[in-house]
DNA sequence: GCCAGAGTACTCGGATAATCCATGTCCGAGTGCGTACGG
DNA sequence: CCGTACGCACTCGGACATGGATTATCCGAGTACTCTGGC
């Protein structure tokens, strides 16, 4: 979470949410993020894929959000992108033949479970529409 | 956290855990994690400067909880790796002309607050010997 | 004046190249043990 | 035989290469607006 995929991603819903239903370009928003264009458009395709956002190609084209933003939990925001495996040892597994080595990743994925649980709750209870609400 | 260093250091900190008293060098370490070793010395580096940890040089020297494992928090450890600014965003910071952009840092940064003192909660109530309990 | 059709401009999505950070390798600093020499 | 001093082996810590992943550039696919020609 602390990667700013996330920090990226509610960037670009806090501005779908305040367009008004119209479709905002990818160029447009790495404007405002200051990233590269490129970039906007990976995270669109996770939030596309989580259903969150929609896309329409060629001219006025561009992303709009795919449902109400009082229907749009961070936890979801969250879940979007970062929906693959537990990455508690990411590359080198440890060593079978040390008694810790073998059975550490079991545990961490205990503890990362409950942290993990932890932080959805707290994003789960603020929708987009609430956090925007927050801005001027 | 989602970046391997807990893990690492959490591994680090459970062979401390089981050494009985002994000095444990970073090339151990390193056999049971399975990783470099100059990877395990940058971890300590944090650890040792969080006081938890206390280090040798020279001749059977190597690294030693620096207090009881009961009275190590894991939570204290996540403290020592990422005692760094709430890095909502790293490197490019959002266009100040624009009106989300101006404000979203510091809505994150709370929203960032709220999320890490949950994590911090969930680590908090697990002591270092809690932990390593669990193993056989 | 109105409709149809092609052209053009703009946007997303994926493949390829460049850059940057994490990782790995090497060398110096420090410490304890072993050994050899002198008393 | 005992004490001291030197040398060696081992370990941490930091500086300098390397590799892989993140980031940026480029090109193709698709869609809506526009302009032109015909009716």
């Amino acid at each position: 979470m602390n990667d700013g995929r996330f920090a990226i991603a509610t960037h670009i819903l806090t501005l779908l949410s305040r367009s008004g239903g119209h479709w905002v370009s990818s160029e447009f928003i790495a404007g405002s993020v200051n990233i590269n264009p490129v970039l906007v458009r990976r995270e669109t395709a996770s939030l596309r894929r989580a259903g969150i956002v929609a896309c329409k190609e060629g001219k006025n084209g561009g992303y709009l959000l795919a449902r109400e933003s009082d229907l749009i939990l961070l936890s979801d925001v969250y879940r979007a992108l970062y929906n693959g495996p537990p990455l508690a040892f990411a590359k080198n597994r440890p060593n079978p033949a040390c008694e810790v080595g073998r059975q550490i990743e079991g545990h961490l994925a205990a503890l990362y479970g409950e942290a993990e649980q932890a932080l959805l709750d707290v994003l789960g209870r603020t929708t987009l529409k609430a956090f925007v609400d927050r801005f001027d």
